[in-house]
DNA sequence: CTATAATACCACCCGGAGGTAGCATATGCG
DNA sequence: CGCATATGCTACCTCCGGGTGGTATTATAG
């Protein structure tokens, strides 16, 4: 019932970088403002880069900024590159096979809660959270 | 949003248990019912066995009984012992503080559906299970 | 007594997540 | 140019969940 913490991590560094408005932002810069591991986070924005979520630059006054629209980019889409989306598919029980045709003990109590998350993940964008009015990232 | 491995093998021991009527249910047994690796789920049973949830029986014609009856033994007393429950209390971000007051940019999207699962797993039975008509576990 | 079962150790292996260190490469700017 | 700052990459480390193997002890039915 947790995100990886890379994923934390990812979803904390794209949202610092919406709302902020730093157009292009050093790996420093996030490490230093969000607490996060310096060269743990420089490979994780390099995935992020590989994956097309953000674009990088390097040289002095270098780093990464988002590539789309903040609307467009969902929380799926991170959570994809990140840790994949295995578990979000999955049976609770770990069948391999588990439907409402051939349920699970559990299906029909967690189908609803898994779906509702997974429709989450898939609408939720950047700009959705950067538009919420917490000001902790 | 997944349960350890070792919570799986534990809720579908206990359910097998409850549905197929054995009951002094040797390790064995379920080992080989539900294929789970006898010594992992040896000493997975013993945990269970000293959280109170199973009484054991040494000797020969031993093994595991359910000690309370089916719907007193909720799927977060098990995933308790097995897992602990810190992960179904978590803020999402991972943010040590989280709440209506102070919330992380997720909270308000993410508290729903934790309180969801929250609420089944603490509401869920092994009665629940065992009624339900599905004959796989 | 013997076979079976739980119980209690132990040592070990594997893979993945999280994290650290060093070096190479690219680039803006004085 | 030359330096500082930045990304990019490889190797390595620790911790933990999952899993295997062994050995010995205790309890019990037949």
């Amino acid at each position: 019932m947790r995100l990886f913490k890379s994923s934390e991590y990812a979803i904390r560094s794209l949202v610092y970088m919406a709302v902020s408005g730093i157009e292009v932002c050093s790996v420093k810069t996030l490490s230093d403002a969000l607490d996060i591991p310096y060269k743990f986070l420089g490979r994780l924005m390099s995935r992020l880069g590989a994956a097309g979520i953000v674009t990088s630059q390097q040289g002095k006054l270098g780093g990464y900024s988002i590539t789309r629209p903040l609307h467009e980019v969902h929380l799926a889409d991170i959570i994809d590159v990140v840790e994949g989306l295995e578990s979000y598919d999955r049976c609770i029980l770990g069948f391999e096979t588990c439907d409402d045709k051939n349920p699970c003990p559990l299906h029909d109590q967690w189908s609803g809660h898994k779906d509702g998350i997974r429709e989450m993940i898939d609408n939720v964008t950047l700009a959705d959270l950067a538009r919420s009015d917490c000001k902790r990232i």
